[in-house]
DNA sequence: TAGAACGTTTAGTATTTACTAAACAAAGTA
DNA sequence: TACTTTGTTTAGTAAATACTAAACGTTCTA
């Protein structure tokens, strides 16, 4: 026989595992997951009973939560509580997501492929003409590459609406 | 003064840190970015050297770099030391990356949505009619999403041939 | 103003991860 | 057969990470 807690603990298990493969914490996902199967808003005090971990973790992974636009905080008046409920649009997540990636440790590691680029094209070192050529040449293209992946990131990032539709217009482009 | 090892040494940095930030260790990085400025193929013990890691880590590095399809074995005739280059057709391993995705941690993660999904269907648990409804709406749209994720990456691992054109008629779309 | 109700931060801990050092295995060479 | 040369595996370790427990700060209430 299968319980009502035991269906939606499976699927809060999944959530878990979900996360941790996209290199989140495990908590993570099964906070989400919890906020997703309820159909009002939960306190932190409500998550700390439902998930079993402490004030502190929820309140950590809430936040990052939040940052992502995975979940939202809620507020009732006259409550001083701080709710959260599921973003259902993922779509609009996975927007949010890209957004907050730019200015980050990524960026600043690509640009240090950037400035070794530099470097060659200004003449620093004391290569031979040929070397000096070939590095260049290789540079550069890892440089097209990540501009591309940027160009990618930043288109979906900017669209108003990224919907099944555009998701299935550009699989069909893929085809 | 820029020396060519400084400069050198600047864009294997740099790959250390992509390699992190997208999760995989720094020493990954590093070894691509070793092959990756290199006009030849080098043994296991040159990588030892330009790298200062033990033959252990790139010996294990080594072989994952390999099964993600960025860096290639090369053999010498009456040689039987192991060489590696670097992949420089970078779409060609965005391919093999997703291609040894299938079947992984993550399809089984995700198949524990779809066994919720399928209980609830089936009519499992002793959820009253409204519930019932309101979480295989909510499971569907997840496992919507999760679907519109595998068919895209699905699709660029089957394409022949994914070159710089591909990703700039995806950009095209999106904007 | 004292106390209660919340959420956040911190100090410490357990777990995981990526490495080193060294034993080992395999396969050629003397 | 013993010895070299190569790559792999293993046991142990150092560092990073994600958590717990508890102190703390803030804001509301009596």
């Amino acid at each position: 026989m299968t319980t009502n807690t035991q269906i939606k603990q499976n699927f809060i298990q999944g959530m878990s595992g979900i996360s941790q493969f996209w290199g989140f914490p495990k908590a993570m996902g099964a906070i989400f997951g919890v906020l997703y199967v309820s159909a009002v808003p939960l306190s932190l005090d409500e998550l700390v009973e439902s998930t079993g971990l402490t004030k502190g973790a929820i309140s950590t992974n809430v936040r990052t939560l939040t940052r992502m636009g995975l979940i939202h905080p809620v507020t009732k008046v006259a409550d001083r509580k701080d709710y959260y409920e599921a973003e259902t649009d993922f779509y609009k997540s996975v927007q949010t997501i890209l957004k907050g990636r730019q200015n980050s440790e990524f960026d600043r590691a690509i640009n240090s492929v950037k400035e070794s680029l530099a470097s060659l094209e200004a003449g620093e070192g004391s290569f031979d003409k040929k070397e000096r050529a070939f590095l260049i040449e290789r540079l550069k293209a890892l440089q097209d590459f990540f501009d591309a992946i940027d160009n990618m990131t930043r288109a979906i990032s900017k669209l108003d609406r990224l919907g099944i539709n555009t998701v299935q217009s550009v699989i069909k482009i893929l085809k």
